[in-house]
DNA sequence: GTTAAATATGTCAGATTTGGTATAAATTGA
DNA sequence: TCAATTTATACCAAATCTGACATATTTAAC
């Protein structure tokens, strides 16, 4: 790796020349599933709160009860696209949105 | 609708039993885009600060210069999971998201 | 103005995600 | 207990998103 370039990366907040940038870009990955079991499990909860059954709550989304319930358990095959317009729906507080972020 | 589901839908925030339940689930489908656009200009001013071109950027997250421009220029079809990954790659602080909030 | 670097735009095959369906398992209420 | 409701799991074809590539346009430096 050329000096210009570390610098670039270091500005970044990298730690270059070791295994650690493979780590580092591990880190954004693992922040990024974490972010998603948070808001799937908000999710749940607050749909639970509303007293709406999944098959209720998949037809306020144009959804269907299966997606729904592997939205909630955090199925990793469900994008962040599809529980963050859940929770948007849903018209969660942009504070219990906050306290989610990595 | 019958009584109980509206009862439901009301405790959700919702206005029942008008056009408004259809407008009200477009609030939440642009309070969505609004937020991918936030999030895509905030994409770009953070590359652009840490001195990075587009093609440089895409290498880090394994991506290509193509879709880079892509997510600035807030094409619909780039998902919400694009977006926030390369956001944590750049290691944008979570105050930062917070603001981009709908 | 020329050149080179950076960015924008268009296309596409492969991969992933989708809603829907079926059905199993679990929970609830009598 | 047990029937009904709710939730979990498995599968699929259609739709969407992906990186890659080609190429046009813009920007920057001289």
């Amino acid at each position: 790796m050329d000096k210009k370039k570390q610098k670039k990366l270091e500005a970044a907040g990298w730690k270059v020349g070791s295994a650690e940038d493979f780590l580092e870009l591990n880190q954004a990955e693992s922040d990024f599933i974490a972010l998603k079991i948070a808001l799937s499990e908000h999710l749940k909860t607050r749909r639970q709160s509303l007293r709406l059954t999944q098959k209720e709550f998949a037809g306020m989304i144009h959804s269907s009860q299966s997606r729904v319930a592997k939205m909630e358990a955090g199925d990793p095959g469900v994008t962040l696209d599809l529980l963050v317009k859940s929770l948007l729906t849903l018209k969660t507080p942009k504070e219990e949105i906050e306290k989610m972020l990595p």
